[in-house]
DNA sequence: GTCTATACGCAGATAGAC
DNA sequence: GTCTATCTGCGTATAGAC
């Protein structure tokens, strides 16, 4: 996930991440994450200079994984449909695995939007992605006869409905599933099959 | 927007809700509260006892105006559709008015699950909007033929495809819109008519 | 590399004059 | 009610022994 050298470095940054995850940065605490890396505060600061350091170090690493990776599909031969769809399973797959993936992301890049989202054309992330969404847009476009902008919606529509659940999660099962962690995870289950059909039907498929 | 008494309250209040609508509970200072009031830092804890108490008087009056009015709703003898899209302007514009709102309740929610829920409890700000959905969900069951899950999946759409774009603005500005505001402003105000595509094609209509 | 002890600044909160 | 001045604790960061 985090690649390093010493296992006490790794420590630090599976605790920092955890975390980071859990309060943010404003809320994250030195002593928490040493606590949880099992170590000594002192050695936080000897590994990663400042709690700004360490965070960046979490956040970078990340960021990337925000994005799915779909190299595969640039290439593949397939049909629209399928595209989205393998995209669509994909995506929900990555967040059911990193459920706290989109709130961190969404959290910090509005606390500091510049400093993120330079640091994300540093790291030039969702460079494949972006490359895969335009694809998506212009084969909308035509096969479908939607506008520019219709095809953006559609893409942003998907994204939507996949990364909100997990954000909003919390206030979801209070209102909807009265608390109860199984059948949010069942809902979640669902979901793969649910935007898709809902994409699919606003294709015209 | 915040009831209250005094002049100053009001201003702290103001205050307040702008400073922690930008920063979030951790993020934000008294000390920057009390300039965006133009008064002294002392005062803050004069009229509200401390920064949780400020906090609270913050979070509670805004979660209840997270959840669109939507009295008239209920009793109109509309079809499903018309209520449906309703629905959708009036959430929608409620967004444009506060599009600071959801990532503030999201991230406040999230950094305290537990504590905000109860007090969505005491406060129930969504009894009402509840007993919408549960409308929405028992209608589109039996007028489209969908099954529990599918009716309430199709809600989260509609809320995920509302509320995301507010929530992930700043990714989505840099991915799709090369930060122009006014690109992604204009987008915005195509969302009612898509959102409403999207699901009436969802629902057979 | 890892620890304990400590320095230092900042932010929340209070005291008390006016 | 509103201010200035101050207290206090906490959190980041460093010093220095081992």
């Amino acid at each position: 996930m985090v690649e390093s050298n010493s296992e006490t470095e790794n420590r630090i940054l599976e605790a920092a991440k955890m975390v980071f995850f859990r309060k943010g940065l404003d809320g994250a605490r030195m002593q928490e994450i040493a606590d949880e890396a099992g170590i000594n505060k002192a050695l936080l600061h000897y590994y990663f200079r400042s709690k700004d350091k360490l965070f960046e170090a979490i956040f970078a690493a990340t960021f990337t994984q925000f994005f799915p990776k779909v190299d595969q599909l640039t290439l593949s031969n397939r049909t629209l449909k399928e595209k989205l769809s393998e995209f669509i399973d994909i995506y929900i797959q990555l967040l059911r695995d990193n459920p706290q993936l989109p709130m961190f992301v969404v959290r910090e890049i509005n606390r500091d939007p510049e400093a993120i989202l330079t640091l994300m054309q540093r790291n030039l992330p969702g460079k494949n992605i972006l490359e895969i969404f335009h694809q998506f847009a212009a084969q909308m476009q035509s096969e479908c006869n939607l506008t520019q902008a219709e095809a953006l919606h559609t893409l942003i529509n998907i994204i939507s409905m996949c990364v909100f659940p997990f954000i909003g999660r919390p206030l979801l099962k209070q209102m909807f599933f009265e608390q109860d962690n199984n059948r949010f995870d069942e809902f979640i289950s669902q979901r793969k099959d649910i935007i898709k059909k809902t994409i699919f039907s606003t294709l015209g498929w």
